[in-house]
DNA sequence: ATGCATGAGTA
DNA sequence: ACTCATGCATA
């Protein structure tokens, strides 16, 4: 129901789909959508492509590594660690972060959720997608920390006849069932999943969307080796 | 904290 | 039809 602009830029949509496989993208991509939120990632994205695109020019061709701290593993570990201290230290929840980074007045930054929050706490977000927001968490947290006194208020009360999502749930006997095929065929065919999904007795999209995520799960920072 | 889902952007 | 960032709903 809120709008906050939406931004396009070249450098970010050029590095979208990340060419999976070969040796290991140290690019920055990252992708804007979802309303407000959207805008964060975007300008988040913005930043690491620019620094990122300056270093990378060193490296004229065979070269393919970025030294930069800030796309460093273990510097964002560090990060993350320190930030979830720090911000339980003032006595603020996850989803308290995330509404508050609107109050912060960047440029084209929104509020995230509190299961965003969290996923950047525990590491499981994609590499990228933990560089794109730390430099955002980190202007947070050093702005609250510096108003240790102020207010937050988050008085966002709007309510209609909105039909709630439900969440489809697969059983376990299903989801082992969807585990043996991932680790066979990762990327079934159309064919292929709506054959899984007759066999499991389960919505083709169903299953789809399961292997996708299952898919994006193998990418996150806490459990891929492809940093 | 995490499962299933959406939607923009890309190919 | 996929990837990727992100979120609602829920355990």
């Amino acid at each position: 129901m809120h709008g906050l602009g939406h931004l396009s830029h070249p450098a970010a949509a050029a590095a979208m789909n990340m060419p999976s496989g070969l040796p290991h993208p140290g690019l920055v991509a990252a992708a804007a959508h979802h309303g407000a939120a959207a805008a964060a990632a975007a300008a988040a994205a913005g930043q690491v492509a620019a620094a990122s695109a300056a270093a990378a020019v060193v490296g004229a061709a065979g070269l393919a590594s970025i030294c930069d701290s800030d796309t460093d593993p273990r510097e964002l570990e560090a990060f993350a660690e320190r930030f979830k201290q720090r911000r339980i230290k003032l006595g603020v929840t996850q989803a308290d972060v995330g509404s508050a980074l609107a109050n912060l007045k960047i440029p084209g930054v929104g509020s995230l959720s509190q299961s965003t929050i969290c996923r950047f706490e525990s590491l499981t977000l994609s590499h990228n997608n933990m560089i794109a927001l730390k430099p955002i968490l980190q202007a947070w947290l050093e702005e609250a920390e510096g108003a240790q006194r102020e207010k937050m208020n988050k008085p966002e009360l709007f309510n209609g006849g909105e039909k709630k999502r439900k969440r489809t749930s697969i059983a376990a006997p299903e989801k082992r069932s969807l585990e043996a095929y991932f680790a066979v065929q990762p990327r079934p065919s159309s064919e292929k999943i709506a054959a899984i999904a007759e066999k499991l007795d389960l919505k083709k999209n169903v299953v789809r969307v399961w292997f996708c995520n299952q898919r994006q799960k193998q990418k996150r920072m806490k459990f891929s080796a492809t940093y």
